[in-house]
DNA sequence: CAGTGAGCGAGCTTCCGCTTGACTT
């Protein structure tokens, strides 16, 4: 009999294992063992039915979650029943944070120990043999307020994700979603492209001239810029706004500025030929600058994109790697904590690489800059009480190069300010027409490079200073002379504010408190996934799709896509946790609203007033307009003759990013709307061009009618065969499609019959009689005699009726008919005769069984016969969806009872 | 965004946060 330990992470339980001992059984739950059901296939039965059996909420009771252990958690949740049988004591000693006590609780539910086994809830900060063994010594009670609040935060996910998806799904496309996070995470991306588009450049003029302060033989040049004109300060960049203008125009008091142009600058440069300067003021201040704390997740992945180059994925899945090895601690932290240890073994490596006068008398210590953090585990560092050095390692290649980062920055962590001087030196003379002149020089000398020695954080503005940058200046005192060597005009010009990267995105979701260092990377992943987002270079610019979407939820889910969201909701868990507030109660609100707030049940429910067309609309100028359709994005404007013409309409490439979209290109644009079409030739008889483009229908070819062509005539038109593509069509071909439809012949009651492609697939037509072919080919290649056939047969109606079954399984056990597979419209499917069952994502054809097609048909069965009566103009009767027949209300599945004791 | 005639099995997409392998080539 042993002790059995359960941490989240199998990493972690192998180390604690050797920190425990023999007296010790330590084993992971690898994360959450339990959630809400995923999707359909993963919803028992018994739910599926309900109202809210899509979501997994009760949301009529209390908003009870409907558990299921997910499958391929199964056999582990089986290996740790096993496990907890054989034990003398349980110990749930996953991460004390909010997730990590409702694992522990979900492990308590669905393990089930037996009566009279002692169950701890044990908790520790830093895997350090001390700490372990302290906290074996001191376990606690599982928090049920804490669970409560992660329930709710998993359940209020849930609403929003699924209730708001559905949404989009039905006002912009179908397989979109929308969610507390990702959604304002695109939202910002979204925001900043805004910004851009709004952004007009200004333009400004100053001078650069050098300075000598030395003696011919002895030169001590600096470089200074133009600071002011008769005390008045000259324009700098940040002195515009967006619009180009300048932030305050004022004629009078701090604000006021002058902007120079081009003809100013160089007038005031000739002016300046003759002119002797004096230094006019020297101030001098102390520069310091104390480390950067150790890396949490954030920052990691900044300082990884910064300096290596890797996405915020790549940098988590190789330190995860570093991780399972044993050569950092844990990669997914919101704290910039250091244990004991880790201060020691860093302390040491300082006085032994750098030398004692590097070391601090007493250890620093980081408060974390997270608001929201949970802290329940260490800062990223080296692993051990004492730190291999980066060649003590072994280790090689993007391993090598993280782990190196994260030991010089752990290291630099510990060690001293960096301390030097700024130096600021204004140098002023008289123009010819007597203008006074000022011109500032600054500098910066480190004369101890402290932790500058060992780490320096990258930047991502090219404007802004590393920390250890120098500029040297002479030693210089007021009313000293000096000459200037060069002076010349310089233009600039400002620039607009610059997108998102993966990293300074997620800094900015930290900031705001959205997301967690588990799923930041991920984050980026799904905006990515779904078309919101795509990246040019490192910038995440966002696709037209995503501000369809945005402009939506803005307009229809304020509360919900607003930037405070998560931070008011993070407030109310903290009340749900500390047992102010209770959790249904908050739910409701937010579900069903309350006093001023509309409830999001409510927004979902009238979706009448979302204009879908309205959304998908973005006014470019002189009338064109931007939309966003089914095919992607495309500009619309007024034809060429204007007026009243019908509007033309252009593709707009896919990776035109928004901002580049001027009123000039959109015209260009339309200008040639063929976009992507390919000339295929001329027509051998009429000489017309042929070519080939996408449609709405896909690929087609057409004929280009001449200029003078009568308005009325119409160019014909055909469909590429699936085999075609729009790159390979041969002129042959396209010739033969544009003649369609081909007459196959005549029958004997003189009727033509003609073969051609339609809504449906290829086709036969005589008269008003139609049938369908079965292969595109048919259409060049089917004789009278072989038409003639098709139309001795009776009309088959369906295809499935055409189609042979796919494979046979025998007799349905309960309507004792035989159950066969067979290919359909939506794909393969069971079927009894009376009952049509879809296969499931996992089922195959190959694999499928008798009884596997049996449970798909119960199941169908259950959901009652098909509307069978639904005949012509009956295209909507949805079945009144058996409201009246409500069970009585189930008790929510058994839970919390664990809780109570 | 080209305009082309039927009739007929729906079912699914989606959230956020915790964690690793198991898959394929």
């Amino acid at each position: 009999m042993a002790k059995l330990v359960i941490v989240e992470s199998p990493a972690k339980a192998r180390t604690i294992g050797g920190y425990l001992g023999s007296d010790y059984v330590v084993e992971s739950s690898i994360g959450h063992i339990r959630d809400l059901p995923n999707n359909a296939a993963d919803t028992p039965a018994k739910i599926k039915d309900k109202p809210w059996g899509r979501l997994a909420v009760d949301v009529d009771n209390g908003f009870e979650p409907y558990y299921v252990v997910p499958r391929d958690k199964k056999s582990h949740i089986a290996k740790l029943k096993k496990l907890v049988k054989d034990a003398d004591a349980l110990y749930l000693a996953t991460d004390e944070d909010r997730e990590g006590e409702a694992i522990a609780w979900h492990l308590l539910d669905e393990l089930k120990p037996p009566k009279g086994l002692p169950v701890h809830r044990m908790v520790f900060h830093e895997i350090t043999k001390p700490a372990i063994l302290a906290a074996v010594e001191n376990p606690r009670e599982i928090n049920d307020d804490l669970v409560e609040a992660q329930e709710a935060r998993r359940i209020l996910d849930r609403l929003y994700g699924y209730e708001v998806s559905p949404v989009l799904w039905k006002k912009v496309m179908s397989g979109l979603s929308a969610g507390r996070v990702q959604s304002v995470a695109t939202r910002l991306v979204v925001d900043r492209e805004r910004e851009r588009m709004k952004f007009r450049v200004a333009s400004y003029w100053d001078l650069d001239a050098t300075f000598d302060a030395g003696t011919g033989h002895d030169p001590r040049m600096f470089p200074a810029k133009l600071y002011s004109i008769d005390d008045v300060r000259v324009a700098r960049g940040a002195d515009f706004d967006n619009t180009g203008e300048l932030v305050s125009t004022g004629s009078t008091g701090a604000k006021r500025r002058v902007h120079l142009s081009r003809a100013d600058a160089e007038a005031l440069a000739s002016g300046l030929g003759d002119t002797t300067y004096d230094v006019r003021s020297v101030e001098s201040k102390p520069y310091r600058r104390s480390p950067y704390a150790p890396f949490r997740t954030t920052t990691l992945q900044q300082e990884a994109s910064r300096k290596l180059g890797m996405s915020a994925s790549v940098t988590m899945s190789v330190a995860q790697r570093l991780y399972e090895n044993g050569f950092i601690t844990y990669m997914r932290t919101d704290s910039t904590t250091l244990s004991d240890a880790a201060v020691g073994a860093a302390r040491d490596q300082v006085r032994e690489l750098y030398g004692a006068e590097y070391l601090p008398d007493s250890p620093r210590t980081y408060a974390s800059k997270v608001k929201n953090a949970q802290e329940a585990h260490e800062a990223i560092r080296p692993a051990g009480d004492t730190f291999r050095t980066p060649a003590q390692t072994g280790l090689s290649g993007e391993q090598f190069r993280l782990y190196e980062l994260i030991w010089m920055r752990t290291v630099a962590s510990q060690m001293k300010d960096a301390v030097g001087n700024s130096v600021t030196i204004r140098i002023g003379g008289a123009a010819a027409d007597g203008r006074d002149v000022v011109f500032s020089a600054s500098g910066r000398t480190i004369t101890f490079h402290g932790f500058l020695k060992a780490y320096v954080e990258d930047i991502d503005d090219a404007s802004k200073r590393r920390d250890d940058a120098e500029t040297r200046l002479p030693n210089l005192t007021q009313g000293a002379a000096v000459s200037a060597a060069t002076l010349s005009p310089e233009g600039h010009e400002t620039k607009p504010p610059s997108r998102y990267t993966e990293a300074t995105l997620i800094k900015e979701l930290e900031d705001r408190e959205i997301g967690r260092p588990s799923t930041y990377a991920s984050i980026i992943g799904t905006i990515l996934n779904r078309g919101y987002v795509y990246k040019k270079g490192t910038a995440l610019v966002p696709a037209w799709l995503a501000f369809s979407v945005v402009r939506l939820l803005e307009e229809h889910f304020p509360r919900q896509v607003s930037y405070e969201f998560t931070a008011s909701m993070e407030d109310v868990l903290d009340e749900i946790a500390g047992g102010r507030k209770d959790r249904a109660t908050e739910l409701g609100e937010f579900y069903y609203g309350s006093g001023d707030v509309v409830g999001l049940k409510t927004l979902v429910t009238d979706l009448g007033e979302i204009d879908a067309k309205e959304m998908a609309t973005f006014p470019i100028g002189d009338g064109i307009d931007l939309r966003v359709g089914r095919y992607g994005p495309y500009v619309e404007g007024p034809g060429p003759d204007g007026g009243d013409a019908s509007p033309v309409r252009a593709n707009v490439p896919d990776d035109l990013p928004p901002d580049e979209l001027t009123v000039a290109k959109a015209k260009e644009l339309l200008a040639n709307p063929a976009g992507e079409e390919q000339v295929v030739g001329n027509h051998p008889d009429t000489g017309l061009q042929i070519v080939a483009k996408n449609g709405r229908f896909g690929p087609y070819v057409t004929e280009v009618l001449p200029d003078d062509a009568p308005k009325s005539a119409k160019p014909r038109t055909g469909s590429l065969f699936k085999s075609m593509t729009l790159d390979t069509v041969t002129l042959e071909q396209a010739v033969k499609l544009l003649d369609l439809p081909r007459i196959v012949g005549t029958d004997e009651d003189g009727t033509e019959i003609t073969a051609q492609n339609g809504r449906y697939g290829p086709y036969l037509k005589k008269g008003t009689d139609s049938r369908s072919l079965t292969s595109e080919d048919q259409i060049f290649d089917i004789t009278l005699d072989q038409a003639k056939a098709i139309y001795a047969q009776p009309k088959q109606r369906g295809r499935g009726a055409a189609t042979p079954p796919l494979k046979e399984l025998g007799n349905d056990p309960v309507s004792g008919q035989p159950v066969i597979v067979k290919a359909g419209r939506f794909g393969e499917y069971v079927t009894d005769g009376e009952y049509n069952a879809t296969l499931r994502k996992d089922d195959t054809v190959e694999s499928i069984t008798l009884e596997r097609a049996a449970e798909l048909l119960a199941e169908r069965r259950e959901r009652g016969p098909a509307k069978k009566a639904a005949k012509k103009g009956a295209k909507k009767a949805p079945a009144k969806k058996a409201a009246a027949k409500k069970t009585a209300a189930k008790k929510a599945p058994a839970k919390k009872t664990a809780k109570k004791a």
